[in-house]
DNA sequence: TTAGGGTTAG
């Protein structure tokens, strides 16, 4: 529906172009393809900023000409206004070179140029923008002897700071006191700012409460606010509050949406699987709204059906694109590699990742990471360790989810030598191991066996944030009971609670589990009928762990019981749990007349493939 | 005649 959808629009976009009114070049003395010519010309030379063209100092292409330009400015006198300075900092620091534009910034300083306060704000952005905050804010002390003013830019650029550090409570802190202190009145990109970072550390309700204050207090919130708070909202899941708040936008404010807006809620929907209205959706923008997809909506698309496994429709898409005229990226194909890889396609993976350098891309880290997994998750780990040269001898550094892959891979094929020499290597290269790399190492060394080596590294790793997480429990639980060692298990499964930690439903099913494994039912039971009372109620899985405790043990008598409760909480019985009731059945200890609530317990994809006895 | 905010991938 998402592709017939986009390709019958192919050509209303191409007829769109006739529209005189659409640009006012394009008037019935042009031929349709001048029109189109017309306005593509003046899309691409010169609207950058606003009509006029950009000057020498703005569209510098690299860094040498930068870096020339600049030593050019300082020989002349008198030297250039600190305007051509400023222009030509801004355009290096737009190239992400944060840290040359901070060189010039600071050569500016030596040779006299009179900053004011867009160079220090130029300046300060450098230093936000590179994790270097607390520098941003040296400079801002630097603003008071350089007799510049600090201003709400300079401001905001130092709240983003503290946002892209994560650093929220001093971003409120330092929001307050500028509020507090009258050191300026907050405009619309401030409160943006502020209403992103209470996003970031999911405080939707006080962003939507600072959206109120803020046109309370006469600043007038605008699409950016919006569409912040909006794919808050999205990316939490709740969509509805989504779409409350785009109405409350378009209908109450008469704001307009733009294609970032509707970007935000066609990822919510997809990620929800909600493809029909991701169509209506698509539908609406641009038949309605005029308001046509551009690389990201693909992106979306792409990644989306990719999740999926739809790749072929992926695949559509793209041509789509293409036709067009939207130029895929390096994100669209990298995708793309990862929905291959997602099916085991490796050898369309390869084919593609191999093609991309003639199609005049250059292979980045997440590149090389998306076909690395592929091959780890094929077990094809030869490959792996091949690529992973390969892409160092090419001079990327692989980053911590690089190393994490291969770890993973390494240790699925049981090669946990190879997968501690990279765990040193990664943490050598100064990457320290996150949420997910730890647990790929606890979960690596005890599903071989290692469970020992998975304990000294939680020992080590001891008061460390790492090990406040219940992720890790359930990792060290699972493993430690299914090596025998029931009693560590026990242990930890007391440990967390004493931590302040709360047991998921996970922990609880490992738990269960092992004490079954160790055929001790009434314990297991215990704890299981303990899961309701505590918040935190048993699922399919446990309801199946404790099944086959009770089968394995030949303890016939509560199973009944559990297929009604199951049956009542419309959970299933999994492919293992459904194949030991059979055979009960046909040796007779389970009563044949369990079948038809058995039967009602099969999953639909299973009853194709699954001979249940009559 | 120069500066600050919102959407995509492993």
């Amino acid at each position: 529906m998402i592709i017939s959808h986009l390709r019958a629009f192919i050509k209303f976009k191409g007829d769109s172009f006739l529209l005189p009114s659409q640009n006012p070049l394009s008037s019935s003395r042009f031929s349709p393809h001048a029109a189109l010519l017309a306005s593509l010309l003046h899309s691409n030379s010169f609207s950058n900023n606003g009509d006029r063209p950009l000057s020498r100092y703005q569209k510098v292409a690299n860094l040498d000409d930068a870096f020339n330009l600049f030593d050019e400015m300082t020989q002349r006198r008198p030297l250039p206004s600190v305007v051509k300075f400023n222009q030509l900092l801004n355009a290096v620091a737009k190239m992400n070179h944060f840290s040359c534009s901070l060189d010039l910034f600071k050569q500016m300083c030596l040779i006299g140029v009179p900053v004011n306060e867009y160079s220090m704000s130029i300046a300060i952005k450098c230093c936000c923008q590179m994790s270097r905050t607390n520098d941003g804010f040296a400079l801002l002390a630097s603003c008071f002897r350089r007799a510049v003013v600090p201003n709400v830019y300079i401001f905001s650029t130092l709240l983003d700071g503290l946002v892209i550090e994560d650093r929220i409570l001093e971003a409120e802190n330092f929001f307050k006191k500028l509020i507090k202190q009258k050191l300026c009145e907050p405009d619309v990109v401030m409160y943006s700012t502020m209403i992103k970072g209470l996003c970031k550390f999911g405080n939707n309700d006080i962003a939507i409460g600072l959206l109120r204050l803020m046109d309370e207090r006469g600043c007038k919130p605008n699409v950016v606010i919006y569409s912040t708070i909006i794919d808050s909202l999205c990316k939490d899941k709740l969509i509805e509050d989504a779409f409350k708040l785009f109405k409350e936008m378009v209908f109450a404010k008469g704001i307009q949406p733009d294609v970032i807006t509707y970007n935000s809620l066609i990822h919510g929907l997809c990620n929800l699987c909600r493809w029909d209205e991701v169509s209506k959706l698509l539908k609406e923008m641009e038949e309605d709204l005029r308001i046509s997809p551009d690389l990201h909506t693909f992106s979306i698309l792409v990644d989306a059906l990719c999740k999926e496994g739809r790749v072929d429709e992926a695949e559509a898409v793209i041509d789509i694109m293409v036709e067009r005229r939207v130029v895929p990226d390096i994100v669209t194909y990298n995708t793309l590699i990862d929905g291959y890889c997602l099916r085991g396609e490796m050898t369309k993976a390869r084919t593609l990742f191999d093609s991309l350098t003639s199609k005049g891309f250059v292979p980045n880290v997440v590149t090389y990471s998306s076909l690395l997994n592929g091959y780890c998750r094929s077990l094809k780990i030869e490959e792996a360790m091949h690529l992973f040269h390969e892409m160092t001898r090419k001079g990327l550094k692989p980053c911590i989810v690089t190393y994490s892959t291969m770890l993973q891979g390494l240790f699925r094929v049981g090669r946990c030598g190879a997968a501690r020499k990279f765990f040193d290597e990664m943490q050598a290269q100064g990457l320290i191991p996150d949420e997910c790399t730890y647990g790929i190492i606890l979960d690596g060394f005890c599903n071989n066996h290692q469970v020992e080596e998975a304990l000294s590294l939680f020992h080590l790793v001891g008061d460390s944030k790492l090990n406040y997480n219940i992720v890790v429990y359930n990792i060290l639980i699972d493993g430690m009971s299914k090596c025998g060692k029931l009693d560590i298990a026990r242990d930890l499964f007391q440990d967390l609670t004493l931590k302040g930690l709360q047991p998921d439903v996970r922990t609880y099913t490992v738990m269960v589990s092992g004490l079954c494994g160790e055929g001790l039912l009434k314990e297991a039971n215990h704890l299981f009928r303990k899961m309701g009372e505590s918040g935190c109620p048993p699922d399919g899985v446990t309801y199946n762990v404790l099944l086959q405790g009770y089968l394995k043990k030949q303890n016939y008598d509560d199973v009944e019981m559990l297929l009604q409760e199951m049956d009542g909480r419309r959970y299933s019985l999994d492919a293992s749990t459904l194949s030991m009731l059979i055979d009960e059945i046909a040796a007779g200890s389970v009563d044949r007349s369990m079948l038809k609530l058995i039967g009602k317990l099969v999953p639909k994809e299973m009853m194709d493939t699954t001979a249940v006895p009559r």
